[in-house]
DNA sequence: AAGAGCGGAATGAACGTTCATTCCTATCAG
DNA sequence: CTGATAGGAATGAACGTTCATTCCGCTCTT
């Protein structure tokens, strides 16, 4: 049984993210995160300096994803609107195959354990969107608001709409779909 | 010095409140909290069963101020778009009034921590909202939605806006009611 | 004098982190 | 091929600290 060099680090990542969506950063002690991997507790500073330290990773790590699969299947001759729903949907659709990341990045999101080091990373990560912005802008399709305005709106509501989604029953596809055609209507002019 | 009966336990709630919305629940130790309000640790312990139960007194105690400061002016003779507009004012002023509240909530709704009973009777507080909605569907001004996802959409959205207005420095004037009336084009039909 | 309210030292459980030890595998000599 | 050697990876018991909670004595009030 031939092991990657980073499965241990990768099993301590998925523990303490499965822990602390599961029980909160309380429920996450580092002896319990080392026997859900399957690992010692000692092995987990190998890969991390400390805990805060393996859970900066871990959000860094899941930004990251989070990101991607968003983007995945944007292309800029996706007519504006279209793009702004397909977007929203990606990110809905993200959440409900990953409920605990969700649970996860608005815990720390939300906790001062964040520094503003890595929330400014975060944003940074994040970016990629401003090309749809300005797209939009470009054609008057905006409201007359900072980008930075819009874009917080717009992901307070996509985030709430998928917390919904995902503490409730799954809310049927065209609920789902007039939701988000609701939030677009949040920034259009 | 005449002190109130409920001095002490006001006193702890605010120390808590303080605490933990400047260094999260990690930094919020019984033996500080009693500190900051110049009380006794044992004392806390005369008003609340344990830890647990003091942050939930706290946090039925905040929402109820909240629901109470948002509808506070209002009335059904008010247009229905002039009193939605009107209470996520109020909401934004509250937050921008009382920061600590904001962060605090954030926390403690995102947290494992909070009870499925504890949630539930935050949700009815904030009932007295429906008034509006009914009115709103009566009038047939809203999205063909279940109340339940636009009162969602719209918190998630007034929240966001209220967190950026905190983070930087506070927005002006003009850009907050045109960020409002924004809200208002996510359920308005 | 009795009792309620209060304070903060004492208690023990739980935690993050360390480190002496063991385990594993690659390398190399014979 | 075999056995010895070395060194990095992994382990988990032990440590020191922190924390929620308890307990007991002190201080007012009546």
């Amino acid at each position: 049984m031939r092991e990657e060099p980073q499965d241990k680090k990768r099993a301590a990542l998925k523990a303490a993210l499965e822990l602390i969506s599961e029980q909160g950063f309380q429920g996450a002690p580092m002896s319990q995160i080392a026997s859900r991997a399957g690992i010692g507790v000692g092995t987990i500073y190998r890969y991390f300096a400390n805990k805060d330290d393996m859970i900066n990773a871990l959000y860094l790590d899941i930004k990251t994803r989070i990101a991607e699969y968003t983007l995945r299947n944007y292309t800029r001759d996706i007519p504006v609107r279209d793009a702004f729903i397909r977007l929203l949907s990606n990110v809905i659709r993200y959440f409900t195959e990953n409920p605990g990341e969700l649970s996860f990045m608005e815990q720390y999101e939300n906790s001062p354990l964040i520094t503003a080091a890595t929330r400014e990373e975060g944003i940074r990560i994040a970016a990629p969107f401003e090309d749809l912005f300005h797209r939009a802008r470009g054609q008057n399709l905006l409201k007359e608001l900072p980008f930075e305005i819009l874009g917080t709106l717009l992901s307070g509501a996509i985030i709430s709409l998928a917390k919904l989604q995902l503490s409730r029953s799954q809310l049927d596809d065209d609920t789902l779909t007039a939701s988000i055609a609701a939030i677009w209507d949040l920034v259009k002019k």
